[in-house]
DNA sequence: GCCAACGTTGGC
DNA sequence: GCCAACGTTGGC
């Protein structure tokens, strides 16, 4: 009997936004090119909850939750030259990128705001409220998940 | 638009 | 293997 693990993506919504997400339902968290992000990517179970962050946005936060719906995915655009995350020194033999696709969950009533986090969370406590944190894909414990959903 | 933080690249 | 230069993220 495993847990379920919370995790939290941040995207920028003029890129692609929760409404996206609600519109499609699914879709492969693709575009990620930071080793430690794809770490934690890798890390994913089926059925794990994910926190979907709206970044570069004001005020920046949490605006709902998905569900991971299928794993270890190599992420297509690696291997598109016409994408922008295109890899020429990743190969279908050994591709370097894999990645998740998380299905929509709900979008919260109001947006959970990082200030609002900051005031809730220490840094240790959430790794999201650390200054100058540019992780896109990062865990979230158990306990300080709950929190969140409380709010 | 600014700029701090920080990951990546590449010369040596 | 070091580290300066560079590019990107993302809050403000």
């Amino acid at each position: 009997m495993s847990e379920t693990n919370y995790w939290l993506v941040k995207s920028e919504p003029n890129t692609y936004s929760i409404s996206d997400l609600q519109r499609e339902q699914v879709t492969i968290w693709d575009g990620v090119r930071n080793y430690q992000a794809r770490n934690f990517l890798r890390e994913m179970q089926p059925g794990d909850r994910v926190f979907f962050y709206h970044s570069n946005t004001m005020p920046p936060g949490i605006v709902g939750l998905a569900e991971v719906s299928s794993t270890n995915i190599d992420d297509p655009t690696q291997f598109d030259p016409q994408s922008k995350y295109y890899d020429p020194k990743s190969t279908i033999a050994a591709p370097r990128w894999q990645t998740v696709q998380i299905k929509f969950l709900e979008t919260f009533p109001q947006m959970i705001t990082l200030e609002t986090l900051k005031q809730k969370f220490t840094p240790e406590e959430l790794q999201l409220v650390k200054t100058g944190n540019r992780l896109s894909v990062m865990p979230v414990a158990g306990a300080i998940a709950e929190k969140i959903l409380n709010l």
